[in-house]
DNA sequence: TCTAATT
């Protein structure tokens, strides 16, 4: 798997500090979803949420937007809005997509919002793409709850826990103060995520009274079976930290060659991704030129330029369709786009299709990983998108 | 002792 080069600039997305329009809607009160979690396997970020019965207040609202609307968590952190749009938009029309960002960074804060035109391709969304596996991270995708300020600061803290206590047995600890929307404890890094727990973890509720009542009753008390008290608190919020970092970093950077304005260097910043988004190149890493490159490794770059890198997939099924080609190339890294070509009457795959993978590196281990890889009884040819127009 | 869950 490549690396990626990680500096504040790659943390710094272009556009960041320009918040795309939202056309929001009341949002419609709704019975949200909590059974939805990822259907693979454990990973490192894939909490799991055990619903409980609990009922919730119904708010009021448009009831179409309570089962168009979802919200996507545990997005990898260089997603982009249009990446979101584009994954999601392969499963049916988009009303309006939003990915959150960090007010201040514009850091990518790992979730987003897609709400759809047709209901039925929200619920498709939710069965296709949740716990979809994208780089390093699992998706969970579910319905968004009616926004509301009562649903806000709802996360708790929690230490002192008994070191062979389970996520199952933290819910049922908790459970009983109100609806748990996620829960998760955390485990030793090295051990991996079926490791031996830190003893702390978090409880998001529904409701932030459900999560005050919830430090009232646990806090200082001894889980069933515990010898010492846990310590439960309102978690930090993680995105205050990460800013707070990313702009000391920026004003004490001791090898600063711009002594403007923080205005100024995120300037430079915002160039860079985007021509790292564009092209797949970090301007200042790269002694190359753009076109160099592309001419060198004899690539198309397709469609409108800043796209990615379109990569060809051939031997696909008569039946094969987007999702497959998002599940193989996502945990390459940052793909934009998938295409399978079909034939207009049959609507069948032709065999082939495209991907558009936004970094060279990534694409390129890709390619390297798929080309020859076994699809059901087909062995895929995966290789960069030549430009037909200059073969000879 | 702190993960990216409400636009």
């Amino acid at each position: 798997m490549a690396v990626r080069l990680c500096d504040v600039a790659s943390l710094l997305r272009s556009g960041s500090w320009a918040p795309e329009p939202w056309t929001g809607q009341v949002i419609a009160a709704m019975e949200t979803q909590l059974s939805n979690g990822p259907t693979c396997n454990n990973t490192s970020n894939g909490p799991s949420t055990i619903s409980n019965n609990c009922s919730s207040p119904v708010e009021s609202g448009s009831i179409e937007d309570s089962k168009t609307n979802l919200i996507v968590n545990y997005l990898p952190q260089n997603m982009t809005q249009e990446e979101l749009k584009s994954l999601f938009g392969s499963i049916g029309e988009i009303e309006s997509c939003k990915l959150v960002r960090d007010k201040i960074t514009g850091q990518s804060l790992g979730y987003g919002f897609v709400n759809y035109v047709d209901p039925k391709d929200a619920e498709k969304a939710i069965n296709t793409l949740n716990g979809l596996r994208l780089q390093t991270k699992t998706i969970k995708v579910s319905y968004a709850r009616p926004s509301s300020a009562s649903i806000r600061d709802a996360n708790l803290y929690v230490s002192g826990l008994p070191k062979t206590m389970t996520q199952k047995e933290l819910e049922q600890l908790f459970s009983q103060y109100g609806r748990i929307i996620t829960s998760r404890i955390l485990v030793d890094q090295v051990t991996g995520p079926a490791g031996v727990s830190r003893g702390v973890g978090f409880i998001r509720f529904d409701r932030r009274v459900e999560a005050e009542e919830a430090i009232k009753g646990l806090n200082c008390q001894k889980p069933p079976g515990a010898t010492e008290p846990i310590t439960v608190k309102f978690a930090n919020n993680p995105s205050q930290k990460t800013s707070q970092a990313l702009l000391s970093q920026l004003y004490q950077s001791p090898n600063r060659r711009y002594p403007g304005p923080l205005a100024q260097q995120a300037q430079r910043f915002r160039l860079d991704n985007l021509l790292n988004m564009a092209y797949g190149v970090k301007s200042r890493f790269s002694p190359m030129a753009i076109d160099g490159v592309t001419s060198l490794a004899g690539i198309n770059i397709p469609g409108h330029a800043g796209t990615g890198w379109c990569i060809f997939v051939y031997n696909l099924a008569p039946d094969a369709d987007e999702s497959i080609l998002w599940q193989m190339f996502g945990p390459f890294g940052a793909v934009t786009n998938v295409k399978v070509i079909r034939d207009f009457n049959t609507n069948k795959c032709k065999g082939f299709g495209f991907v558009t993978m936004t970094n060279y590196d990534e694409a390129a281990v890709a390619i390297a990983s798929l080309n020859g890889y076994r699809l059901g009884d087909r062995v895929l040819q995966v290789s960069f998108k030549t430009n037909k127009t200059h073969k000879a």
